[in-house]
DNA sequence: ATGCGGACCTGTTAGC
DNA sequence: TGCTAACAGGTCCGCA
């Protein structure tokens, strides 16, 4: 479900009701996600100030003096601040519940997200320390991206989807983007110029600020924290539109199969 | 070091 | 209408 516009949505729309305010209590109802929520988040967490949260990549760390809490929304994952005793309802694995009354709540049906925790430096942290700059930083440029290219062999897409080389950009944007910029996905990382890499830059960058604008896609089940969609959805040139015209030039957009995730471009506008 | 496929889950939709 | 198969916005891990 989120990518980082979503991700960083949910940041944004959780961030005023629970920052600096003190935690009282951690409900772990199914600590069975990707890996199991560690027992001892509640002992940590009860009684610590939530002095902040950072979102890396589509991570969101939630620091307190004696840690932080790291936190992932997988593929169907999602946050909403609630009254305090709200009933929980199913797939309601996790509650954070705060002294002003809110209670930050986690669902994810599918149990692909995660909440972990670790009380070193949350960079040392073996999740965080692999990934690549924010697409949205200084660090994410185009002479980094090509030169770090240069022997790869894999996708172009499959490249820009991997963490390491840059966080944060998902299936959908990766589409997008790569449209944006006239590449071809399935073009060699290694084949790809720099001038286009510099566009393809721009265009990255462009796709995730509009969508985090819009309050990210939703297309299936995603909503903000406090239930309303995101708009992104009719922004969408090529993602899920497989069949339909290219906007830019009328060829029939295209769809297929690439490192096992649909892929969607114009052969034309592409190459 | 890199690339690939499998793994983890449930819910929704497409197709027969 | 009902059953089944395919698919879904993520990404880590192990293996070649």
């Amino acid at each position: 479900m989120p990518e980082l516009p979503e991700v960083e949505t949910t940041l944004r729309g959780i961030e005023p009701h629970i920052k600096g305010h003190q935690i009282k209590d951690v409900v772990i109802r199914n600590k069975s996600l990707r890996w199991p929520i560690p027992a001892s988040l509640k002992k940590n967490l009860s009684g610590q100030m939530l002095n902040e949260i950072k979102r890396r990549g589509k991570y969101l760390l939630f620091s307190t003096a004696n840690g932080t809490t790291i936190l992932h929304l997988g593929m169907s994952g999602s946050l909403r601040i609630v009254e305090s005793g709200t009933p929980a309802e199913k797939h309601d694995h996790v509650d954070i519940v705060f002294e002003n009354n809110k209670t930050l709540r986690f669902r994810d049906p599918r149990r692909f997200g995660c909440v972990l925790w670790t009380a070193k430096p949350v960079e040392k942290h073996k999740l965080i320390s692999v990934m690549g700059p924010e697409p949205l930083s200084d660090g994410f440029t185009a002479e980094y991206l090509y030169q770090k290219s240069r022997s790869r062999k894999c996708t172009v897409k499959s490249y820009i989807m991997d963490s390491k080389t840059v966080t944060g950009v998902g299936n959908i944007y990766a589409s997008e983007a790569l449209f944006s910029a006239g590449i071809m996905p399935t073009r060699q990382a290694g084949r790809v110029s720099k001038k286009r890499y510099q566009l393809l830059v721009q265009s990255i960058q462009q796709v995730l600020k509009l969508a985090i604008e819009q309050g990210g896609t939703t297309l299936k089940d995603f909503t903000r924290e406090d239930g309303q969609p995101g708009y992104f959805k009719q922004s969408l040139k090529v993602y899920d539109r497989a069949g339909q015209d290219c906007i830019e030039c009328g060829n029939t957009i295209k769809q297929k199969t690439l490192n096992q995730r649909s892929t969607y471009y114009c052969s034309h506008c592409q190459q």
